[in-house]
DNA sequence: TTGACGCCCATAAATACCCATGGTATCCCA
DNA sequence: TGGGATACCATGGGTATTTATGGGCGTCAA
């Protein structure tokens, strides 16, 4: 397996633990890492977390920059500044700091949903929510294109 | 962990010491240091540190100009000048000179980013402030990259 | 002497590690 | 093919360690 696949729907015990499944645990360390980036979404409320590739992906986005350019730095501290590393345990878990849960709105569940190259952490409501917009939309676009859009993509969907 | 990343609150206590967080002193000691590299930004009102790869910084942008020239000289003295060694005490601790808090308007409290091959430290509320500036824009470049093509780097710069 | 600075120790809170448990899926063998 | 044993996993909680912070004391230099 190499891409985050698949959704789980997982708990925060009293301490505020929350363990990775077993299949993005493994995507992690094949990466060589005993951790998990983690940020806050730009504009939803929803946690992104990764790996290397997760990373790398913020890298190049700050590259396309020159050093030291102004936009450059900016990106850097709205990026690099919002990342936070957890650190799996021996069992698996992380521990999601108080502002990575106050921006998802997570108490002490958390549905994670795998989208290849890294994996969001939703509280599970408004994931539901969220879901059923974007099938909202995918139904708009099918209708729009017609013909176009009646093969794979009505499977994707759910429908 | 190789990169200065997340943002961390600290405060100074009543001799104006101030905790290096855990995460970057691993990667200070990384590079055999047991001082903190430090000096104000040109342009803004916030502190740059860091180790090795600070200073391999500065080092490449005083080189990008031709030896002796005049905006060399003077970036040279800018930059080399202005930059402080702190020396971390046996708890991990740095003083920030008067200097130093003067031009980020720190009393005592700071909040520390990381931006990759080097921190931040900021006034607190002053940060907030740049934090949101910087957000903003972040928002627009990702609108522009967002127009050309949902591909690979719609999913890298993270919903 | 006085103040600035470095070292030492103390402490509370946060964190990391250890072991335990119950459920589920899988495997194996009759 | 069925049923028991087994391995894995998510979860729970106790305990040790680390961390951030505070304060005391000695030392060195002005």
């Amino acid at each position: 397996m190499e891409r985050f696949v698949s959704t789980y729907a997982m708990r925060l015990d009293s301490k505020g633990r929350m363990s990775i499944p077993a299949p993005f645990r493994a995507l992690i360390a094949r990466d060589g890492l005993e951790h998990v980036y983690c940020h806050p979404a730009l504009d939803l409320p929803v946690l992104q977390a990764g790996g290397a590739r997760l990373m790398a992906g913020i890298d190049s986005l700050i590259e396309r920059y020159p050093p030291y350019s102004e936009a450059r730095e900016e990106l850097a501290a709205a990026l690099y500044g919002s990342i936070e590393t957890l650190r799996l345990d021996p069992e698996g878990r992380v521990m999601l700091s108080e502002g990575l849960k106050t921006h998802a709105q997570i108490r002490d569940e958390a549905t994670l949903v795998g989208v290849g190259d890294s994996f969001r952490i939703w509280e599970p409501i408004r994931f539901r929510a969220h879901l059923a917009e974007a099938k909202a939309k995918v139904r708009i676009l099918k209708q729009q294109f017609g013909s176009q859009g009646a093969t794979r993509d009505s499977r994707a969907d759910g429908a």
